[in-house]
DNA sequence: CCATGCGTTTACATCGATGTAAACGGGTTG
DNA sequence: CAACCCGTTTACATCGATGTAAACGCATGG
């Protein structure tokens, strides 16, 4: 089999330039009919494709962006991967998908292209750094950041509004009658996370019905998954005093919830209430089926790919962006719905 | 800020040829240990980071390696990416994922290394793709296919027994009793895909059994989704001659038809048995949680990278090779474990 | 003291595509 | 008919890293 046709295969096929060749693929504007339509034939003929690593080499650019999650398995985040590989694919880039596993070095290493410099640009969904590691970033390299707001501001960033996602959230809660609600995953101290903000959105809907904030219903977590979700819940039904309603920050852990209630022979909704965020597919066909906050994932990824590509095509383009997107209170089985 | 140092750059720092310097980076065994330290100084001083795409196009090497799978949001897939990466990870490569939204062109694009042959390799899952198809890829690109074995044999193939699986699956629910059991996602007839053969299977063990096989037990789904899996739970129920066990070929489907069969007032295990393939984390913990056929995806990851990069490393290396990974059958409430 | 050998380092060319600037050629115009 | 213009095409250099082959330097042996 031969080998992988260049570009000067094709020039010489067609009896131009490489050059020449070049400015076809490139949709060059001064190049004659005749030319281009010959040029045409000869890259159909040889079946030729462009080679990125050199075009690359001389463009500093590659057509691909990287997409860096904590993890896929967590079903928000590869739902959310779906919808920006949808976005840019049409806008004609690759995306590159990463995992940091949410550890810091990793987190680290997609801010600065993983040392190969073969993205254009990064979207990442942070868990570990902290913002003055944020700021640090290589100014070469575009970014956008998914999830909390970095407090420095150096970068651009999509995200809910977490606060008062939450709040409406627990609002909903207590509009059910519910005065005991805890938070799976919760932080009432340290750094604005993305739990630290939905956990003071509850409290603000707590205080503002003249309710007391109970400190001892916040349980954190390990990681946002179904056995930390199943652990917290059970535990907390275990107590003298025990919660009516349970506000789990992700679906996998309220889903996790669900089962070990289920385990313990509590029923959902009549003994408690469960809630989650992210409305992740799996939410509308538990038993029963989970009330939670929809983020909208479709709006999150279609802007933060509009602003990388923003800033990769004009790296000084104006102020940094800050896009707040949407969501919805999705009320099911699991809250009466 | 300034720009991006290269090799050059290094070498004038430490005083010696861009060659030195590369062949401290490439660990050549020829260089002083006094020169290499001066160059990893000199590295460490500017920070400098190769430039991938100068490396490529000097060895025609990346060091990325693409995994293409019909969808990152079924669980199986994610969960796969994850082995797969963390196992290219350990071998020091970076895997570049990709949706193929089971569409032939989009499998047809990742057997061709997607007209940028950004990767030096591919692992398919192939949905869409006929063997035929497969069979007439581009040679000069490395390709592992997971799931079903391509009929022609021209790749490497890594999946488990299909065959086997389901029949033990089936014969696990005959053991229960079960006489008609219900097969969500298979197929009769058609080509030998994952859905063929694990019908086959099924039908296996059925006849062994000394029962008639009914195909009109066998309900085709358009695709694996939980809501597919409920709409075909949904319709079986209904039937005059309704089933007593659900085999569903995915745990997706599986859940679905929890679901299904929970809105419409039937339980499980009482009044029907439901048993998934692949073992979701989900599975765990849905209500009641399922039974299913685990592969064992770390070693079908394992084993799909180090096919994949010994073909790499050399084109011409030995036969085709076809790796049959394990599987277990995992008893949970769903079938009364 | 020079020749030889071996291990280290360097100069140069090269991978493929494309920016730059100059060359080319056909048509106008004075 | 020459000077000129403008749209098209080309030659050449370049991006960054590395393979090749030759040069270099130090040590040993004749």
């Amino acid at each position: 089999m031969a080998a992988r046709p260049r570009i000067k295969d094709v020039a010489e096929y067609a009896g131009v330039s490489p050059k020449t060749v070049s400015n076809v693929i490139n949709d060059f504007e001064h190049v004659s009919d005749r030319t281009r339509a010959a040029v045409r034939e000869a890259i159909d003929a040889l079946g030729y494709r462009v080679n990125l690593a050199g075009r690359q080499l001389r463009q500093g650019r590659t057509g691909v962006i990287t997409l860096a999650v904590p993890e896929l398995d967590v079903a928000y985040f590869s739902e959310l991967a779906k919808y920006v590989m949808a976005e840019a694919d049409r806008r004609g880039r690759t995306v590159l998908l990463h995992q940091t596993g949410a550890v810091r070095e990793r987190e680290l290493a997609a801010l600065h292209g993983f040392d190969a410099q073969f993205c254009d640009g990064v979207i990442l969904s942070p868990l570990s750094l902290v913002p003055r590691e944020l700021a640090t970033r290589d100014r070469r390299l575009p970014v956008v950041l998914l999830g909390e707001r970095p407090a420095g501001g150096a970068t651009d960033h999509v995200g809910i509004d977490n606060v008062r996602a939450a709040r409406e959230a627990t609002e909903h809660l207590l509009s059910r009658g519910r005065r005991r609600i805890a938070v799976i995953g919760g932080a009432v101290r340290g750094r604005q996370g993305t739990d630290r903000l939905r956990t003071d959105g509850h409290r603000q809907a707590v205080q503002a019905a003249g309710l007391p904030f109970d400190a001892e219903l916040v349980v954190p977590v390990d990681a946002y998954h179904w056995r930390d979700g199943a652990r917290a819940a059970a535990g907390l039904i275990r107590r003298n005093d025990p919660p009516d309603a349970l506000l789990c920050l992700n679906d996998h852990l309220a889903l996790g919830a669900l089962r070990a209630l289920h385990e313990n022979g509590r029923s959902v909704p009549r003994d408690l209430d469960v809630m989650g965020f992210d409305d992740i597919e799996a939410s509308s066909f538990s038993v029963p089926s989970l009330t939670t906050v929809a983020p909208d994932k479709e709006e999150i990824a279609r802007t933060a790919v509009s602003l990388l590509l923003e800033r990769i095509d004009d790296p000084e383009s104006g102020p940094l962006r800050d896009h707040v997107a949407g969501h919805r209170i999705m009320v099911r089985e699991s809250s009466g719905g």
